[in-house]
DNA sequence: CGAAAGATTGTAAGTACTTACTTACTTTGT
DNA sequence: ACAAAGTAAGTAAGTACTTACAATCTTTCG
């Protein structure tokens, strides 16, 4: 009655195995990139396994479930994305004048979908698909980069710098015009033969025309 | 041996039953809706049944597989956005000023995310999904209002009356501001409620900023 | 007209296959 | 010796799609 399942036993390979945090990362790497590509329910297990180079079960053994994969690896990314928004704030802030001020700000946002375009993608998937957890991320995140900018673009009404703008429609249309960019060249125009000029010279007058729209006449 | 299936009469019921082309509409409509809320992946054909109020089998009789249904909506819907895009044009260019002309153009493309941003969803889905069919709407329809924007604003720019600016790039500054404005305000601020002013407002003052940004000095 | 024939709409009960997740067991590092 | 890493072979619950057959509408022809 008692038969074991495999039938032969299993022949020893000498390769180095890997310990539990290298694995962990390894999947959450793959998992990430398949999510990205293809949605959360548009990716199996099995492909995540065998883009990860690791057993399927392996994938169960460190979370249990497909669920808690995808939760871990926005909770993964959320941090380091609040940590990456603080330190282009700051850098921001830094500068003198409103033009390297804007301009810090939207190549970083570029730089960051660029580095990151893989996240970026997850992000608007699990925004689509309706997500608890991105949720929560755009309403921390997101809301704190918007904040951020219109509280700078009152700021320099106040200072008459600005003409009298609503702040928020403002911060708005910035992170539009970049974010825009940012999406459309990532999904429909890599190369950039749309603009005919390279992404850099494409926010630098972005800038202009946004710093152009809500100066004192 | 030969035991029929049901072993037993259906009764009839005296419902008036429904046109290929009625129930055709019925299934579209559902499966719109469904897809656009949960992805292609993500919405089972029974769900698709059970919401359009019809028996699964009728949806292949309709369409020979769940992907010819989703073509077939896009397809659909592509057509009429195709008429729609030309309509704004046309109203769009009779408008005599600046001003006219964008604000034409910003409340038509918010007046179709409003009414349409079902679609909108779906077809953000589908061009992460990275479908064929969508990758050629955006490449004939978004295109071309691209670069029926970047026409004219070459032209203002020809006229003298926009400073010279690189008319690709602020045309899609123009539409980042817009669609950026209606995604966010679709997917994360229904009530407006982060810029505390309605949708046309906050339309009239994302074009002034616009025009003041790219009018000469 | 009226009714049989033929086409079309409707349905319950499948099928073959995939999916997320498990189990029982082996191998390796300390 | 013991715990953790690794695996082949499951399983139950979906999944898209099919089939066999019944109800109803439309056309044809006496």
């Amino acid at each position: 009655m008692a038969v074991t399942r495999t039938g032969l036993k299993a022949r020893p390979k000498k390769q180095r195995r890997m310990s539990g945090q290298e694995r962990r990362r390894q999947i959450v790497r793959a998992a990430m990139d398949l999510f990205a590509r293809k949605g959360f329910k548009g990716t199996t297990t099995k492909e995540i396994a065998l883009a990860a180079g690791v057993n399927e079960a392996m994938i169960f053994r460190h979370f249990p479930t497909k669920g808690d994969l995808y939760a871990a690896i926005i909770d993964y990314k959320m941090d380091q994305c609040g940590e990456w928004i603080s330190r282009v704030h700051e850098e921001a802030a830094r500068r003198k004048d409103d033009r390297a001020m804007f301009l810090a700000l939207a190549r970083g946002i570029l730089a960051f979908h660029e580095q990151d375009g893989t996240f970026m993608r997850l992000l608007l998937y699990s925004a689509l698909e309706g997500h608890e957890l991105n949720r929560m991320f755009f309403e921390t995140q997101v809301v704190e980069h918007f904040e951020f900018l219109a509280d700078y673009i009152a700021q320099r009404v106040r200072d008459g710098a600005f003409r009298p703008v609503n702040p928020r429609v403002a911060a708005r249309a910035f992170l539009g015009m970049i974010t825009h960019h940012a999406q459309v060249r990532e999904l429909f125009d890599p190369q950039g033969r749309l603009l005919n000029v390279d992404s850099d010279a494409a926010a630098a007058e972005l800038v202009d025309i946004f710093l152009a729209g809500v100066a004192r006449r």
